[in-house]
DNA sequence: GTCTATAACGAGATAGAC
DNA sequence: GTCTATCTCGTTATAGAC
């Protein structure tokens, strides 16, 4: 029973990952917004209707294909984090980061589908929500680890901000200090700007190096937001 | 013949302010990937052949916008400069990056066409860039406003990434340091990461107060790249 | 029960003849 | 500039194979 239900498994998981590599495909050749069910099929040399026994629409089947990118994103930034180990606390956060660029350099479609423009009529579910944060995860235990490490920089706060950062911090992170909290999201959200530029060619005909631009960016952004 | 020339010259100018605002209509509603001048046509009562003499081509007209909302973002960030004046280095960063972030939260979809991801099959052309240049530009001349001024804080910029800066400040800003070339251009790449993040859904469930929020980032960005 | 294939719907795009 | 015939799409109902 164990065997026969098994079988009946691997084959379903077997087709559900040719379904999600042909429309992983399709989103490198045509984008996301036209993705369709029916292309995907036809690459497999299926119907249109069989697809629906492994997803019940189109928007479902983007849904996993996100929750795949931000997976495997999360899956990589953990990875450099764990092989950082002890390392200072600024070393950890740019080991992060450069696996973060490295994974979207490898993957851009992907990235773009997680990044990118939002996909026109269609609205992430909640499901995206534990992947989706996968990452940012990763960035506050960098911010942890240094706290009961070598510590952390004094950072500014207005009074302005308290009562917002005082909220994200017990939402994300109820063990930092809300300055903390709220530097590690500014940090976050600029080193996907550092990404995304370079990605989708803005540093075209101004950044060569990009590497080494990279590194010395989100060093500064490493120092901003209190590492050290 | 002046009057003649200026009259058709007119109706011409209309026509192509109209294709373009149906074409930005389609872009809210259907996502640039999708922009099909057939549409466009048909929004307009127009048979489809007749756009081609406004413009060669799908792409073209996709240039166009492009053009026009890079334009647009550099026509409010100039604007939020010159309001500022004489006043403190950082705050003109701040003013600009408020301006820049307003214009995207006014104008979602043309903000995606330029600072989203690449729309597949498309590349933009050189006539595309003086435009997308033109928010680098007042970032640059708030650095160099502030070297006249109070100056700037010291930066560090190691050895490795020295050539790279140089290059880079020789052929943005000949007449800013490497180092603060570098900074600019970091700073910039992260503004538009916190308007992204913010535009294209990253920080729900997690920022609320995102003016208060977005205010102290890009403080935190200025500061760390000299201003003072 | 689990899957695939056929056929069809309504909506929309597209190409070409006129 | 108009019309029509032929595509595509997502999705569903149904029937039959394993």
């Amino acid at each position: 029973m164990t065997t026969a239900q098994g079988a009946r498994e691997r084959a379903r998981n077997e087709v559900t990952a040719a379904i999600k590599e042909a429309a992983r495909r399709q989103l490198a050749a045509e984008g996301a917004a036209k993705l369709s069910l029916r292309a995907v099929a036809r690459e497999l040399g299926m119907v249109s209707s069989a697809l629906y026994r492994y997803f019940p629409s189109r928007d479902e089947l983007l849904t996993a294909l996100i929750i795949d990118a931000y997976d495997a994103l999360g899956a990589a930034a953990e990875k450099a984090r764990h092989a950082a180990g002890e390392a200072a606390p600024v070393d950890c956060f740019i080991a992060v980061c450069e696996a973060v660029r490295t994974w979207a350099l490898t993957h851009p479609h992907e990235y773009a589908l997680i990044y990118g423009s939002p996909v026109p009529g269609y609205a992430a579910p909640e499901t995206t929500v534990p992947a989706a944060a996968r990452t940012g995860v990763v960035l506050i235990g960098v911010f942890r680890d240094a706290r009961q490490g070598p510590g952390l920089d004094e950072l500014p706060l207005s009074a302005e901000l308290r009562p917002e950062a005082a909220r994200l911090a017990a939402e994300i992170a109820p063990d930092l200090p809300p300055e903390v909290a709220a530097a590690m999201v500014a940090a976050w959200a600029q080193l996907f700007g550092l990404v995304s530029f370079e990605l989708f060619g803005q540093f075209n005909n101004v950044i060569e190096d990009r590497e080494r631009f990279f590194r010395h960016a989100v060093t500064g952004l490493a120092r901003g937001a209190g590492l050290r």
